[in-house]
DNA sequence: CCTCTTTCCGACAACGTGTTGATTATTGTA
DNA sequence: TACAATAATCAACACGTTGTCGGAAAGAGG
């Protein structure tokens, strides 16, 4: 309803100038982009680029958060609660599929010049599920040490993923997703039999020391 | 010799202008600080800036640089074959009691407005060698797998180091160092053994693919 | 004490910023 | 088709940062 009258003309200067600031990112980082820049590129006039967008960082803004949105919709709909006990290959497999649909954009903004929190927030949107999930499911403690394991593993995707992105998006997803998946899982246990009890008192004495110390 | 000759003066100027910046980069990204803030703070006259660095990065790398020798020379010290063979345990530690002595400055540097990939730059410095090793010593395939399994372990370890980091340096590094280390040598059984052959003949199918496709 | 070096100071043109008001062009609709 | 609303254009503005001068002042070191 309210979204078709959008006037062609402001739809096509919002078009021109993501394209433009998006052609310039391929060579350079957005800190030094300027709105001169991006108005040249999209032959728009500068003051027109400050009616819609305040800095080249919001428009940047703009297009992730719509890219984030679609990639949202598109994990929820696969992320059941049987995927997430059973382990997180598909829902790696999911998220590396979503980025190469939208591979175009993906490969600048998750690329060299890219938001480097960006792929992140991603792929942290996947792992808080699972950290809940394990943590009700499986019994698993909500420790310091827990969090420790979880930053390890979801930094470890986040850098598989970046390097595979990097090298052109060639290599099929499932070796990506099945060696994530076997870190997970086997990482899982190594950390939460019983055989570890004595990392985490470590860990906690450590803490009393720290919270007993003078000054 | 020659470095006993530097006038006070060019000393003190250095020396100031380093603090400054360091300062300011508590509160903000190096992107956005000028010149003027950096010369404002440090009481130096903003010619006398230019007569030492090009640009507030410049004097960035400058202090990277001497920070990244410091650990690096420290490192050298402890990474002998016979710890490379035998585990991570001990190099994780040893960087990461480099990062402690040099607090101040590391949390600042490696911290929410520091340079991303400076900690990448330190990590993957030890991570080379232990590659290096490995694929020597213990017979490791050297193949597009092994990079990503690599990568994935630099990069966990990348993210644990910045979450001790974040979280005020008051963990014990022990418990990082036991972690990456489990995960390290639980990895290269898992990857490694003679069960995972189908991985590997994976990619290479789908690499021959790709070189064999028109387009 | 004297010379050499460094820093300071004021000035400069160049450039990007963010905003303004007046003008022109295009749109959606009556 | 004609009209009113809306959007884009254009020129101009004050402002702040940049990088670079040459000359004066201050400090270093022998």
């Amino acid at each position: 309803m309210s979204s078709q009258k959008i006037d062609r003309r402001v739809k096509y200067t919002k078009m021109v100038l993501r394209q433009s600031l998006l052609e310039l990112m391929k060579s350079s980082p957005i800190e030094k982009i300027t709105v001169k820049n991006i108005c040249e590129l999209a032959d728009i006039n500068r003051g027109t680029f400050y009616s819609h967008y305040s800095n080249p960082r919001a428009l940047l803004e703009q297009i992730e958060n719509d890219l984030f949105n679609d990639l949202k919709a598109t994990l929820d709909r696969y992320l059941t609660d049987a995927d997430l006990t059973s382990g997180s290959y598909e829902m790696i497999i999911e998220i590396i599929k979503c980025i190469e649909m939208n591979s175009d954009i993906c490969k600048i903004i998750l690329g060299e010049h890219g938001d480097h929190d960006y792929l992140k927030r991603i792929v942290n949107l996947a792992y808080e599920k699972f950290r809940e999930s394990w943590i009700v499911n499986m019994r698993v403690r909500d420790d310091k040490l827990t969090e420790y394991f979880f930053n390890f593993i979801s930094s470890g995707s986040i850098g598989v993923i970046q390097l595979w992105i990097q090298s052109g998006m060639v290599d099929p997803p499932e070796i990506l997703a099945s060696m994530i998946d076997k870190i997970n899982s086997q990482g899982l246990k190594m950390f939460f039999d019983n055989k570890n009890e004595n990392v985490t008192e470590t860990l906690l004495k450590r803490e009393n020391k720290c919270y007993n110390q003078a000054d």
